[in-house]
DNA sequence: TCGGTCATTG
């Protein structure tokens, strides 16, 4: 399946890749002997406690203990040891544990040293603990060590409340997170670069990337300078925003301070310049990096590969995984995910099962993901049975099929046809311990509609407005199409009406369904007075709002004003449709076809 | 000794 890995096909992607100075022989081989050290050696070859410490300090401080079996060898040893080293060497490890992400471990390891071994808890191991509690997103339960903490006479640091702030910046709260930096200031801690960080890394992920520029710009007036985590986390956010420009000046704008970008913030210039198919300054990018001495590792080249799949490059994609193995790095889960999604979306379900097998084959375990993905490839091409199948199998090796394989599911039902099926599984789900969210309720009510069942999908929608859904400006359009498609204007007009008054802000789409609802049924005053009165609105029309009206004027052959909408959309730049062409052609082949329409088919 | 940056599925 990969292709032969020869100085060829690496040439290939390198050029690919807009990078040609660079010659293949000048990679770093060496870089793929390096292995982790064989830690059962380690410890019998220093028998001596002291060696065992300091080989234990180095191997966590060095980051090559990366395995969680040897981390909990070592514990397992410390424990035995008397005396018993220090609560730092333990917290040290713990530490280690975190970052390894086995939070619940983490958590139980700190209870053993309690009340198995005796070690007095701090601030520190308890830091540890709130931190898990966090990362499992029991913030909650975080907060109430906290206050055992208080109650225990321990002092917290602003290590404890930068960790709840974090905690909260993951559950999606960033709210109550700046809250808490204020009220920690206010009870005197001083927030430092890394508390910073943390809540600019919470307001990117909610999409508040101008808010986030705001407090790197208010640390820096409190005489803080930001470091190359907080100006990378920045950068990722102005990518993922689309405003790669901003972010390539932000690196500008670092550098020049002295601060040198790191692989990581490598990594998000990367991925954001090829998102926008900005793929030879990526390349470039990409040949800086290497350059300058920082080589990508197995998360750059993944980025890259999923997004060559993503654009169906799966040739270049290919390439990326030859230098990947050139470098040393396995391809893992999410390099098999990025081509089995691919051959999917393809509709080419023996390539993509192909792929699985390979990956299995290499002994790289397929995760819920690839089960996902390949449950939503047999769907796309209606065969319903393979995807049941898979979710048997999924289930029998031990997976919890999640929101995504639900939601992927229901589509599939829907688009073969099935939508009360669909509303079965739709019902159900909630049994298997899956709650729909905004998207699950848009696939299911969408399918309704379009099966033709739309008091189904009211009775449905009517449920999800009493529940706690935050029902959002898609799902109305869902059912306004639905009730338009039915016939039902007046219903659909009566709710296109109310949303302003539930806190929805109408859009292009909302108008352009009540618009084609209009013009189907001929109703040309109404839907011209909301395609000529809805920029008034604060939302400009576009091209296909004008191609169904226009449609609907040509159905009932409204000459004149066809002509008149035809030639405001040429004068406005946007183009005719495809349907739109055809209904012109039908209408050209009658005896009625008015020779004007030419001039729209052949644009001079 | 404890806290922050980059990857896949609808």
């Amino acid at each position: 399946m990969l292709p032969r890995i020869t100085y060829l096909s690496l040439f290939r992607l390198l050029h690919f890749m807009g990078t040609t100075k660079i010659s293949p022989l000048s990679f770093p081989l060496h870089s793929l002997c390096t292995k982790s050290t064989n830690i059962n050696n380690e410890i019998q070859s220093h028998s001596n406690k002291t060696h065992f410490l300091n080989s234990m300090r180095n191997l966590c401080k060095s980051g090559k203990l990366n395995n969680i079996d040897k981390a909990l060898n070592f514990f397992h040893i410390m424990a035995k040891m008397n005396p018993l080293p220090s609560v730092e060497d333990f917290t040290l490890l713990l530490g280690l544990i975190v970052k390894m992400k086995h939070y619940t471990t983490a958590i139980s390891l700190v209870k053993e040293m309690h009340s198995s071994l005796g070690i007095k808890m701090d601030t520190f191991t308890l830091n540890v603990v709130i931190n898990s509690l966090c990362h499992l997103k029991l913030v909650a339960f975080g907060f109430s060590v906290l206050g055992t903490m208080f109650k225990l006479g321990f002092e917290p640091s602003v290590v404890t409340f930068t960790t709840l702030v974090n905690g909260l910046c993951v559950k999606g709260d960033v709210g109550r997170a700046v809250e808490l930096v204020d009220h920690m200031e206010k009870m005197g801690y001083r927030s430092d670069v890394k508390a910073y960080g943390v809540l600019i890394n919470g307001l990117c992920k909610m999409g508040e990337t101008s808010e986030a520029v705001g407090w790197l710009r208010k640390m820096e007036e409190r005489n803080w300078k930001p470091n190359v985590v907080v100006y990378s986390t920045v950068m990722d956010g102005l990518c993922k925003d689309g405003l790669v420009s901003e972010a390539l000046g932000l690196c500008l704008e670092m550098s020049s301070k002295g601060i040198r970008p790191n692989l990581v913030t490598y990594t998000c210039l990367i991925q954001g310049l090829c998102n926008f198919g900005s793929w030879k300054e990526a390349g470039l990018l990409l040949d800086e990096m290497m350059k300058t001495g920082t080589m990508p590792d197995l998360q750059t080249l993944n980025i890259l590969v999923d997004v060559l799949c993503k654009e169906g490059k799966i040739m270049q994609a290919k390439s990326v995984i030859g230098f990947m193995i050139l470098t040393g790095e396995a391809p893992d889960v999410f390099t098999y995910n990025s081509l089995i999604d691919r051959y999917c979306l393809q509709n080419q379900m023996n390539e993509a099962t192909r792929v699985f097998e390979l990956m299995v084959s290499r002994g790289c375990l397929p995760d819920i993901v690839a089960y996902t993905s390949l449950i939503h490839g047999w769907c796309k091409i209606k065969n319903i049975n393979k995807a049941m199948q898979l979710l048997d199998e999924m289930v029998k090796v031990g997976f919890t099929p999640d929101v995504v394989t639900w939601t992927t599911l229901i589509s599939g039902f829907c688009q073969a046809g099935r939508p009360l099926a669909a509303k079965e599984l739709f019902l159900n789900m909630g049994k298997y311990g899956q709650v729909p969210n905004l998207q699950t309720c848009a696939v299911i009510l969408d399918g309704l509609c379009k099966g033709q069942l739309l008091s189904e999908a009211l009775s449905l929608f009517h449920a999800m407005e009493k529940s706690k859904l935050d029902l959002n400006i898609v799902i109305y359009s869902i059912i306004l199409d639905g009730m338009c498609g039915a016939g039902k204007l007046n219903d659909a007009w009566e709710l296109f009406s109310s949303l302003p008054s539930k806190g929805l802000q109408i859009n292009v789409y909302a108008y352009t369904i009540m618009i084609n609802g209009f013009s189907k049924q001929g109703l040309f005053d109404k839907a011209e007075y909301l395609l000529t009165n809805m920029e008034e609105n604060g939302c400009m029309p576009g091209s296909c709002t004008y191609n169904v009206f226009v449609q609907g004027l040509l159905t009932k052959k409204e000459t004149a004003r066809s002509i008149k909408y035809l030639t405001m959309m040429r004068d406005k730049g946007f183009s005719v449709d495809a349907t739109t062409t055809e209904m012109i052609i039908n209408y050209l082949s009658t005896d009625e076809g008015d020779i004007r329409f030419r001039e729209f088919l052949f644009p001079k």
